[in-house]
RNA sequence: GGCCCGUUGGUGAAGUGGUUGAACACACAUGCCUUUCACGCAUGCAUUCAUGGGUUCAAAUCCCGUACGGGUCACCA
C-alpha cells in the first residue's frame, strides 16, 4: 500500500487535492500594509457583545489600512449548533452597520471571492489538506476511545505530568503500520486524524502579539485532533487552513485564544503556511461577588446584543462605548470631534488595553444620553418609532397618531447649546412623555410643598383665568407667574424669599410646581412654558377643571 | 497542578527613569445657577500607583521574589 492509497483509505470521499484549492484561492492583490481581518463567530445562540466588539475593531483596522474585512461562520460543532443563529449574526452585524466586504448572505450564498464563508461548507477543503498531511506522514489516525483517553489523563494526573496526547502517550498509535490501521478501519472502528507533532516542550517559541507584545511559550508537542470522527475539522485546523486560504493578515480574536498559540504555530509550520499576525483582544468582564470574570452568556443579560435592542439603547451609542473600550484615546478624540463620524477615528493596536475592562452600564447610558441629546427631534422620533414598532406596538401607534405633538415634546430644550439629557433608552420614553398626548388621566398627583387642595385650586384658577395667555413669550409668561405670586402672597423674587421666608406663603418655585403637577401629574418635567404651549389652553383648562 | 498573561481611585484609563499638584471621562459628594428635573459651572474624591526587596543621584515607570486576579489545558469554539 502506498501512502496515497493509505490516505485515500482514511479519507475516501475527498473531491480535490491541496494543489487544487491553493490554486482556486490565490493570494489577494492588495497594497503594502493593507490588513485583511475577519470576524469568525460560531453560531451557538445569541450574538455576544464581545463578537460585536471584535467585529468593530476588525472592520476598522482593515478599512483604515485599505484592506479587507470578512465574516466567516465557524459552525464546525454540530452539537452546539442553534437553528437561527447564523441569521442572527448576519442581521446583528447589518443592524450595527459593520461593513464587511465579504460575507455569507445565508448558509449557501456568499459575497466574495473566497467563498464559501461558512465552515460546514468547506469540509472538502479541510480534508484535502489533511490528506496531504497523511501522505507526508505528518498526521495519523487515532482510534482511542473515551475511556482510553480518560485513563491516560488519570495516569498523567497521578504522576503529576502534563496532561495531553503527546510523546510516549502517543507513541503507540503513531507507530501503527498502514496494515494495522487498515484492519481497524475495515472493522469499522471510528477514528480521528491527529497531527504528528514534531515539536518539543523543551524548545521555546516566541509570538509577537500586536496587542500583548512578546509572548514566549514552550513549543507545542501535542498530537491535537485535526479531523473529528465525523470528518469535520477542529477549530484549530480550520483556522489554519481558512485564514491562509482567505488571506487573513491579522487574526483578531478574544484573548482566550492566547494559550493555543503554540498549537497554531505548529499547525501553520507543518502545513507550510506563513504564520499570520495575531492580535488578542482583552475580553469584556463582569464583576460578581468581588471577582472578575468574562461577561457570560448565561448570567449576564447585557452579554447579548439583543438586550440593547430591546432596551432601546441606540446602536450608535453602543458602538461609541465599544470604541472607548477598544482604544483609550477614543474618548478624548470624540469629545473634541463630536460632529465627526466615529469611523473617522483611527483605531490602532497601540492604544488597546492588554487586560479586560469591566462592563460599565452607567457609562454606556451616559454615552447614550449624550448621543440622544445631540440628534434632531425628527431623527429621534424616527429611531424611537422604529424601536417601538418592534418592542411596543401600543406605543408605536400612539407615536404615529400624535406625531406632531411628540416631536414637539422631544424638541423641548433641544438643538440649543445645552440640550437636555433626559433620555438614555427608548424603552423609558413612553413613561416620560405619555402625559403630553391622548386622554390625560392622573391617578395620584405628587404635590410638593403646597398641598392644600383649596389653595391649589385657587392658584390654578386665578392663573388660568387671569394670567395665562398663549401669545406670551417665555419671559412674559414667567413674569405673569410672578404677578400671580405677588397677588396671592408668594415671593416672586427668590433672593427676597431667601432673606425673609417668613414673610411669604411660599415662592415662585412652589407655585410653578403646583402648576406643573396639575398639568402633567409629575413634579419633574422639561420646561413648563413649552409644555403648556404644546398642550394648548383648552387642554390646560380641562386638566385644571378635572381636579377635584 | 502545568503553561501563559495581568495588577494605577468605585469604573474606564493617561503615564514607558527626572516640570504631575498622578491627566481626562463616568460615577459619587457639596455648592452655585434655576419655574421642577435635567443641563451647565465650581469644588472635593489615589500623599500614591497590589506587596516585599533590589538597581539608580532619581522609579508608578527597570530587575527579582511574593500575593491576588484572569485565561487555557476536549473529537467546544
Amino acid at each position: 500500500m502506498t501512502r496515497e492509497e493509505y490516505a485515500h483509505m482514511l479519507l475516501p470521499n475527498v473531491l480535490h487535492d491541496r494543489a487544487y484549492y491553493e490554486k482556486k484561492y490565490p493570494k489577494r492583490n492588495l497594497k503594502e500594509g493593507a490588513m485583511v481581518t475577519r470576524i469568525a463567530p460560531s453560531p451557538t445562540g445569541f450574538v455576544h457583545i464581545g463578537t460585536l466588539y471584535q467585529a468593530i475593531v476588525a472592520e476598522r483596522l482593515a478599512h483604515e489600512s485599505g484592506g479587507v474585512c470578512f465574516l466567516r461562520i465557524e459552525d464546525t460543532d454540530q452539537k452546539r449548533l442553534v437553528v437561527d443563529a447564523i441569521d442572527q449574526i448576519i442581521n446583528s452585524v447589518k443592524e450595527y452597520e459593520v461593513n464587511f466586504d465579504e460575507y455569507p448572505i445565508d448558509i449557501n450564498h456568499y459575497v466574495g471571492d473566497y467563498a464559501p464563508y461558512v465552515q460546514s461548507k468547506r469540509v472538502d477543503i479541510y480534508q484535502a489538506f489533511v490528506k496531504d498531511l497523511l501522505i507526508k506522514d505528518l498526521a495519523y489516525p487515532s482510534f482511542l476511545t473515551e475511556e482510553e483517553k480518560k485513563e491516560i489523563t488519570e495516569k498523567q494526573q497521578k504522576r503529576k505530568q502534563r496532561i495531553g496526547y503527546y510523546g510516549i502517550w502517543a507513541s503507540k498509535e503513531r507507530a501503527m503500520t498502514m496494515e494495522e490501521v487498515k484492519e481497524k478501519v475495515e472493522a469499522g472502528i471510528p477514528y480521528v486524524i491527529r497531527l504528528k507533532s514534531k515539536g518539543s516542550f523543551d524548545n521555546k517559541i516566541v509570538v509577537n502579539d500586536c496587542i500583548k507584545g512578546r509572548i514566549e511559550f514552550p513549543e507545542n508537542d501535542m498530537d491535537i485532533v485535526l479531523l473529528k470522527s465525523d470528518g469535520i475539522p477542529t477549530y484549530h485546523f480550520a483556522h489554519a487552513v481558512d485564514d491562509t486560504l482567505m488571506g487573513t493578515t491579522h487574526v483578531t480574536r478574544g484573548d482566550e485564544w492566547v494559550s493555543s498559540l503554540p498549537v497554531h504555530v505548529d499547525l501553520f509550520n507543518t502545513l507550510g503556511f506563513p504564520v499570520p499576525h495575531y492580535a488578542h483582544l482583552a475580553t469584556i468582564q463582569k464583576e460578581e461577588d468581588g471577582k472578575r470574570r468574562k461577561i457570560s452568556k448565561r448570567k449576564d443579560p447585557e452579554a447579548n446584543v439583543a438586550y440593547y435592542s430591546e432596551k432601546g439603547i441606540p446602536k450608535e451609542a453602543v458602538k461609541i462605548y465599544l470604541l472607548t473600550l477598544a482604544n483609550s484615546n477614543f474618548e478624548e478624540w470624540f469629545l473634541n470631534n463630536p460632529d465627526k463620524n466615529i469611523n473617522d477615528f483611527y483605531v490602532s493596536f497601540d492604544n488597546m488595553s492588554t487586560s479586560g475592562a469591566l462592563f460599565d452600564m452607567e457609562k454606556l447610558l451616559n454615552i447614550s444620553r449624550n448621543y440622544l441629546s445631540r440628534i434632531s427631534a425628527e431623527k429621534f422620533y424616527n429611531e424611537l418609532l422604529s424601536w417601538a414598532k418592534i418592542y411596543d406596538e401600543e406605543f408605536s401607534s400612539d407615536l404615529e397618531t400624535y406625531k406632531d405633538i411628540i416631536i414637539a415634546t422631544l424638541n423641548i430644550e433641544r438643538e440649543c447649546e445645552k440640550p437636555r439629557k433626559d433620555y438614555a433608552m427608548f424603552s423609558e420614553i413612553k413613561n416620560n412623555i405619555s402625559y403630553m398626548y391622548g386622554e390625560f388621566a392622573c391617578e395620584t398627583y405628587e404635590w410638593q410643598k403646597i398641598n392644600d387642595m383649596d389653595e391649589i385650586k385657587n392658584i390654578l384658577q386665578t392663573y388660568i383665568t387671569k394670567y395665562y395667555d398663549e401669545k406670551d413669550n417665555q419671559e412674559d409668561w414667567f413674569n405673569k407667574i410672578k404677578l400671580l405670586c405677588d397677588e396671592l402672597g408668594y415671593a416672586s423674587n427668590m433672593k427676597e424669599y431667601k432673606k425673609n421666608p417668613e414673610n411669604f406663603k411660599g415662592n415662585v418655585a412652589d407655585v410653578s410646581t403646583v402648576i406643573r403637577v396639575a398639568l402633567t401629574g409629575r413634579s419633574k418635567t422639561p420646561n413648563l412654558y413649552d409644555i403648556m404651549l404644546i398642550l394648548g389652553k383648552e387642554e390646560l383648562e380641562k386638566r385644571i377643571n378635572s381636579l377635584s
